[in-house]
Formats: structure tokens, C-alpha cells, sequence
DNA sequence: CTCAAATGTGAACGGCGCATGAACTCGTGG
DNA sequence: CCACGAGTTCATGCGCCGTTCACATTTGAG
């Protein structure tokens, strides 16, 4: 099965986003399918993560205008085609999730991995105007992606990182977990987690490849950053770092003695 | 008529944005006001835009952690607060704007005045995740889930302990119990219970080992406040103390995990 | 005061979780 | 076909930390 593209359809109040938009799943729920072609989107339906690259490479398109991707059927699928859309050299923006109701406890810790998201029922005129809003916001923000943690910096356009001035070599693999890590500074994931969130939901297999993983990158930061990713005996591992332990660590910690070691130190 | 504010209330799970949510209009709704206390915002009212600065010289803050407008009552009224709140030499960010269904249309062009919205009826949590989401994306982040406790600050997500701003270096079953014993404070519990709740029900061994680990646990947390964890002779060890002031001290004490200062000296 | 039970204290054992090194699989490109 | 790199798995050793024990100290009843 291909990916589908619809052509656009009789003029109406088509934006100049000449670029389809990348609709997840195919077939993609007729309320939305209509709402978005009313907006004069063009759109484009994939059926899992896996055809969002042929299905680009299929219209010889450069690139897409945004994706809506429906979580409503199978929100793990759609969170799959997220977050492949969003590790993609050229990442798709904007994203936005739409979910049912009770799914939006789901969307905790995730907030990487879109946009903005909305819930069904949908409002009239709601989607339209998140994804104009969305897209007036990133217009205007001339955000190069970066994270910074300390010494770390990430590019999460280029793909590139750097510690402490000096470029750091990492794999595919080895960027996703320091970004992962990095996105969620101080908080203790499982090895569990860590596969699940960074390998994906699909992925069974040992979770020792987390500590591997984790040696690498300690190997890559070098003895002196090294202690960056902590390791939390019988629990999992953590990004931390010393200068934002206060406030955000530990909590609002009175401006007193010596918070400089909060918690990093074992 | 002066903007209101409204304390955090006792301990709990409280976020640790120590700047509170700017609200539009007063009284905001019950609905809204509701979830955001339980996420542990502390809330000031404004009843219209000219009161926003007022209200902000009034309890000396620097500034807000975001705002949640409202433009159920007033959607005018509300946008007034917007365009003002953004007009300021220091805006107020994020702001979440409020409003029914029927008024999505209204929004359109007007994107500059916000940050998200959401349309009632909002979806449970739904508030909150949009909050969050905003946050993150600039690059701040909430402190979910810390227990408090007087000079113990426990937080769950990071598993770092502090005392008196000073960092615990805690082992993990020694977490565990100094968890168990402060999410219920002032409840005595036997070494069996403590061996079957913090240990596992499976368990099976000395219950000197419950001795053990309050002993270490009473040493890091120094001697000033190794009394926080009290032994009742003959029966076993609880967290905190009662306050024998009110009336019927222990037949009072709820079994729960909420009233937190119960006792605790600060 | 006397004594026994309960708890505090110091120390040592030993299992388990993690780091480490290395081998293996798979895909890619020369 | 081989070389190479990336991701995964396996085997081994070490050190932390949970557990236990012996002994000291405290508590409370008679």
C-alpha cells in the first residue's frame, strides 16, 4: 500500500503552503480529512512511520508544511510516526497530535514530540486555527533548536553536539538518549523507560543496552563531563547537572549553604 | 476591590513555580480554578486589565509564572487583559487563553495575544498538559510530585532528598522508607507493616533491618532533625510528631497523606 | 534497685547491580 | 568479498548496600 495524495482541490482559501500536509493514519478521520481541506491544505496520508519517507520521496516534494497526526486509532502507532517525523534530518513542523479525551494523560513527559495537540470532540474551527496559530508561532520564532545543559550543547537541526567548546562524535543512537536525557533534566528514567521512549514502544530487547549505551556517551563527554548522565543504583540513570539542581531538582532550596553539590554527588 | 490571592495550601504534592498564575476574570471559574490549585499554582485574581500591575506591585512578587485568561464571562474583557498583560516591559508568559466553542472564530488574527488556548468543556487534565506543554516549550519546567515536609523536601521524580536545603545522599531503600514514613506522617507503623509496604509483601526476614536503616537514615539527616523519624516503643516508628495541642491528637491524625504539617515543627 | 524486653550501635558478610571488555550480528560501501 | 561502523548481547569482576549478628544502652515494670 502507498502513501495517498489528494490534489488540491478547487482554488478556496488555499495559504500559500504549497507543501502538503503529512496525515496520520490513512485513511485519517473524515471530520479532520474535511476541516483541513476546507483550509486548502493538501494532504498526504501515511499508514505507519515507515511510509513517511517514501512518501515524500513519492511526490518530489521538498518537504512538508506541517503533519496532523490522529492518535485517536492507535496512539502508540501515532506517537511512533512522531517521533520518527521528528528525528528526521529535516523534521516536520508543525506537528500536531489530535487525541480523545481520556488518551490526553498519555501526552505526560511527551512534550517533544509535538506541536500542539487538541482534543476530540473537536470545536468548530479549532484545528484550523491551532495549526495557523502553530504556524504564525513558528514564523516568528526564529528558534534554531538548540539545548543547552552546561557545558552540553545540542543541535537538534544539525544533528551535532558539543561539550564544553569541543565537538562530540556521537552515533544515532547515542544522540537520541543524551537528548532524551538532556530534555528531561534531573528526572530518574528505567532502563524500561529509556527503551520505550527512546527505542520505541515496538522494541523488545535487553536492557542492558542502555548501560552500554550510557558508557559510550560517559566515554565520548570524557572523565571530566562524564558524570552528566548519573547512574541511580537500582533504579536507572539521569541527566543532572550542578548549577540548575536548585530550583529545579530539589525545589525551591532557601538560597542557603551550599547547594552546589545538590544531589549529584554519590 | 483588590486582586486576591490565594495561598498555596498546605504541603502536598505542590509544583514548585514559586511565582503565581495571573487570573482573568475574578472569580475565574470554579472548574478552572480548581485544577490549576491542585496542580499546585498559587492563583491572583484580576477583575479586569487595569488591575494586573496593582495586583502585581501588591504582594511584592517579581512577576508571574504564566496566566490563564478566561473569555467565557467576557471574551472583550479577556482580550483586554491580553493585549495589556503583553504590552507590559515584562510580559507575562505564558498565557493561556480560555474560551467556548463558539468563540474559536474570534481568535482568528488575534495570535499575537496568546500563548494556547482550550475550549470548554476541557477534557480532564487537559488544562494542566497545555500548561506544561507551554512551559517546556520556553524552556521552563515544573517540579511535579515533591513531598514536603518541614525542612524534608522528597522529590519523586529525581529521587534526591533534602534537608534544610542541604542534599541527602541517600541509598535507595533508604529513599523508599524515608518516603513511605513522610507520605504519612504522624502514623506509627510496625516493622512488619514497614517490612511489607516498603519492602514488599514477599518478604521475609529479621525486622532489626527496619532498625538499621532508620538508624542510617537519622544519621545523614543529621542530628538537628534526626528526630523527624520518632520510635514509639514496643509498637514501631512514624514520621513526625503529634501535636497533643488540638484536642484528640491521634484519633485526628488522618490516615492519609494530605494535611502534611501535621505536627511538624518548622 | 533489679531485671528483662526493646532499641541503639558497630561491624562484617555476601548478594546483586552495574561497569567493563569483548564478541557477535547486520547493513553499507569500496 | 572484505572492511568498517553501529547496535546489541554476553561474560566477568568489583564494589556498594542490604542484611545480619553481637553487644551496648535505654526504658519501664515490679
Amino acid at each position: 500500500m502507498n502513501a495517498r495524495r489528494e490534489s488540491l482541490g478547487g482554488g478556496s482559501l488555499a495559504s500559500r503552503m504549497t507543501e502538503p500536509l503529512l496525515c496520520y493514519p490513512d485513511p485519517l478521520s473524515n471530520e479532520l480529512a474535511i476541516a483541513l481541506r476546507q483550509a486548502g491544505h493538501t494532504l498526504v496520508f501515511v499508514a505507519n512511520w515507515e511510509m513517511v519517507d517514501p512518501a515524500e520521496h513519492a511526490h518530489t516534494r521538498e518537504g512538508w508544511s506541517g503533519a496532523v497526526v490522529s492518535g485517536i486509532e492507535d496512539l502508540n502507532g501515532a506517537l511512533a510516526v512522531c517521533r520518527h517525523v521528528r528525528r528526521r534530518e529535516d523534521p516536520v513542523s508543525p506537528l500536531l497530535l489530535v487525541v480523545e479525551r481520556h488518551q490526553v494523560a498519555d501526552l505526560k513527559l511527551r512534550n517533544d514530540l509535538f506541536d500542539d495537540f487538541c482534543v476530540v470532540p473537536l470545536a468548530q474551527g479549532e484545528l484550523i486555527a491551532r495549526l495557523e496559530h502553530v504556524l504564525w508561532r513558528m514564523g516568528r520564532t526564529i528558534d534554531h533548536q538548540l539545548i543547552e545543559r552546561g557545558p552540553l550543547v545540542l543541535n537538534l537541526e544539525t544533528y551535532q553536539a558539543g561539550i564544553a567548546g569541543r565537538a562530540l562524535d556521537l552515533t544515532y543512537m547515542e544522540y537520541q538518549l543524551l537528548r532524551f536525557l538532556a530534555t528531561h533534566p534531573g528526572k530518574v528514567f528505567t532502563r524500561e523507560t529509556l527503551l520505550s521512549r527512546v527505542w520505541g514502544y515496538e522494541y523488545y530487547g535487553g536492557a542492558r543496552t542502555v548501560d552500554v549505551h550510557v558508557r559510550r556517551l560517559r566515554a565520548k563527554l570524557g572523565e571530566e563531563h562524564a558524570h552528566l548522565i548519573e547512574t541511580v543504583r537500582s533504579v536507572g540513570y539521569r541527566f543532572g547537572q550542578v548549577s540548575w539542581a536548585q530550583g529545579t531538582a530539589l525545589g525551591s532550596l532557601p538560597s542557603g549553604d551550599e547547594p552546589s553539590v545538590v544531589g549529584l554527588d554519590r
